[in-house]
DNA sequence: TAGATTTCGGACTAACTGGTCCATAAAAAT
DNA sequence: ATTTTTATGGACCAGTTAGTCCGAAATCTA
């Protein structure tokens, strides 16, 4: 065989991954990741392909670390109360909110770029099927209203998960915020 | 006096709002745009100093047009009515959704920008002062639940809103979105 | 008509963009 | 020890970026 790779893959890919969720796709310039992360050209041209290739590799990362953590955490406990803290966590990201990064490729990218989109749908469906086993385990166990749609249920909470994290990028009043997770809950019921 | 200017201002700053709009700030190059619009560079700086001031004009004209279209519609009819209304317009957006500017400006700007972020907190609250309105409104004709908090329900509306637009960037089933609708109508009673 | 003032077109710049290339280094196989 | 194969550092590239500058044109006032 050959020459060993000296840099770690997947640690320069949450490198990059860091960089593309903190400033966003066009504003992350290679040279400056590259400094960052300590690689050289050669090497990343070599091990990633391009500057886009690298992003779809650092979504597909994010979906099975980041989002894959979150939805186990959804399976934890009582429906309820994992749903809860879902949302807790959404209202308690300070100052200006750091956004899923699903949500930072859905906006900056997914119109103009299919293999974003299909990627950012992939994992938006993930989490979406993850609600929904909530609300069915919740519904079987008397939580929530049993006559409801358990799909509907969940893109609903998707949608206001994601409604919430824009309204934190904009700052807005955070107790104001906070008022709508019981508006939600009750829309369960 | 002196020379007059040649082109129209508003109608520059309108074709400069649909690019940001559509592609995003980064992605938008200065001398594509002045292409399009057929401006010469030394009218532009002339005329907006920078394409940062250019983009936070463009802000500002968004929220004193499109988004005051969208709160006078709110005034409009039956509240429930004028809610339905904006959530079928969101619901509609075909094929991939075009989101709301302000959104745009928060997810791709607003962490670290914060001009960009006042003026979109500032949109955002617009927003939500008319919708609290139309919940006022449907609570006094008996059309909302009467002991719910305005305001709440108002940021519980905004948040659906861009949650939905969120999800359809996403490109996730259009029936699935549609039908949050009855479950977000049915947390207002 | 002369002067003052502003706009216009476009040449120009320096820095930066993502990406290529190659000589050298290092590891494994023979 | 030589060959084969891959990784590395860094020089290099062409194209693009936002932004500057200046001579010429156009409009108003006097």
């Amino acid at each position: 065989m050959a020459r060993l790779r000296e840099f770690d893959y997947e640690q320069v890919l949450d490198g990059a991954l860091g960089l593309f969720w903190r400033d966003g796709y066009e504003a992350t310039s290679l040279d400056g990741m590259l400094g960052e992360v300590g690689l050289s050209k050669s090497s990343f041209y070599g091990a990633f392909g391009s500057k886009h290739d690298m992003l779809l590799a650092a979504l597909d990362r994010y979906i099975e670390t980041v989002l894959q953590a979150n939805i186990e955490d959804l399976r934890r406990g009582s429906p309820r109360a994992a749903i809860v803290r879902h949302f807790d966590k959404i209202l308690g990201f300070q100052p200006v909110s750091k956004t899923c990064f699903l949500q930072v490729c859905a906006v900056e990218l997914a119109a103009h770029d299919q293999l974003v989109r299909m990627r950012v749908r992939r994992g938006v469906e993930l989490l979406e099927e993850a609600f929904r086993d909530a609300i069915a385990r919740g519904q079987a166990a008397g939580e929530f209203a049993a006559d409801g749609d358990a799909r509907a249920f969940a893109t609903f909470l998707v949608a206001n998960g994601y409604g919430l994290q824009m309204l934190g990028r904009a700052n807005l009043a955070a107790h104001s915020r906070k008022k709508t997770l019981s508006i939600i809950l009750k829309a369960l019921e």
